[in-house]
DNA sequence: GCGCGGCGTTGATTCAGATCAAAGCCTCGC
DNA sequence: GCGAGGCTTTGATCTGAATCAACGCCGCGC
């Protein structure tokens, strides 16, 4: 709850060559609020798993049994409409901790976007964590409440921006992903499909096309192949990103 | 963490004539987490506040000096472009705990409808109270959760749905409010505008007008005055508002 | 090497909802 | 009781993004 700069959760799995204590993210995630000596306690609660590229590890409805950290690899959550209609409410990537539902039931399907290293906990053996560390259940609140501020965050865009105010939204906060207190890279690729983009930003693939056109056209990106962005004038991608032109 | 009834937060006021023990809410709040010999430390810990209709108590961008729990009254939280454009990112009533933010600024602004009452703790003393009480941390860790899944569903409804299905899904959404472990009501009062309706479903006041009147004349609900409501065919409603029609 | 399927771009046209405009209708103060 | 101002409704028109349609590009399997 107070002001921490945000950083990945991360959970490790049971069965790494060295568990936990090895983490790549471990250093800038939730399991900091362990001690050394309860890693053990922390790696048996998890298992490991993975999902290929268009698999759904979560699905929207069923039961809601475990909870996961991304430990690699990119995925797209959702929720449908039973017309198929589709909204993509968040992309996660390393470090992310989803399932957080209060509920039975899952609240959203995860897709795998690339191939995706998961550690699963079931909500027993998290519950029984969190009530031995609660300083981890501490860092969970924070990480939820950075995820209610980015929720509002989309609700803005979604309800309010145009085409080209949402695109180049999304294209910023794309560029400033895994950077951690440093400045955001000009070039970085996005590993999702236009459709992807679409949903999540509430257009059509075709829209979003033509926006990115306009965009580089503009000369405000660059767009050397469809999956690589290159940001030429992020003043100006700012100022559009706030409605300020 | 586990499967609860969503139940409203609210944490009782200094001063009040019975502070905490006598509370509306108790029963159904976070301060159940807190046995009864403790609820003098809850109740030195907050200061109680009023905000008049149309007056802020929170605003984006301003110091986050304070967590929130109404105790009275409906606010609504919101988000501003800079050329005015707004999106209303939720509605708060009684119980409903506010400012959870990780961050040094708020990242809303909060503004009365009625007249609302409120309960006010400072960031230290919140800290300190959770961390007495971590049955308190899980309880907000719960509230966040379910307010995670209320944002991904207005995701859904911003990105995705239609008008019709927009104003279909929030008049049901009222009809449940403050109903707990009961039937939904048939007749409601709407406390909100016409616009406030707008930036919520990410509409114009004149498109949720005439929707209402459309729905009206569909024979699906019943506009006695501008304020309330009557639900005369729920499970067409439910289906219009799933995207069934 | 070639054909196929998925993804992305571009163009033409349509349409849902926004915008512009004008009344109706309450509520409240005087 | 009456007038003013704010909220709501309704109507006419416009437009940004959706839809419909076609084609280009590329990677992969055979």
């Amino acid at each position: 709850m107070n002001a921490l700069p945000t950083r990945p959760l991360v959970l490790d799995p049971r069965g790494a060559i060295e568990p936990c204590g090895s983490c790549d993210a471990r250093s800038q995630s939730v399991c900091n609020a362990i001690p050394e000596p309860e890693m053990r306690r922390l790696a048996e609660a998890a298992t490991t798993g993975h999902a290929a590229p268009g698999s759904s590890f979560v699905v929207e409805g069923e039961p809601a049994s475990a909870f996961f950290n991304i430990t690699g690899g990119t995925a797209k959550l959702y929720k449908l409409l039973p017309d198929g209609r589709r909204q993509i409410t968040g992309f996660v990537g390393t470090g992310h901790f989803l399932g957080l539902a209060v509920s039975d039931t899952y609240a959203f399907s995860a897709e795998a976007i690339d191939p995706v290293r998961y550690c699963r906990f079931s909500r027993a053996k998290l519950r029984a964590l969190l009530d031995d560390f609660p300083a981890m259940e501490q860092r969970l609140l924070q990480v939820a409440s950075n995820e209610l501020v980015a929720a509002q965050e989309q609700m803005l865009l979604l309800g309010r921006k145009t085409a080209r105010e949402r695109v180049a939204t999304f294209l910023l906060a794309q560029s400033r992903l895994g950077v951690i207190c440093q400045v955001p890279r000009a070039r970085f690729a996005l590993p999702m499909t236009r459709g992807d983009i679409a949903d999540y930003v509430g257009l059509t693939i075709e829209t979003v096309s033509r926006t990115l056109t306009k965009l580089r056209s503009d000369g405000l990106v660059d767009i050397p192949n469809a999956t690589d962005i290159v940001i030429r004038n992020r003043a100006a991608m700012k100022q559009i990103a706030e409605g300020l032109t």
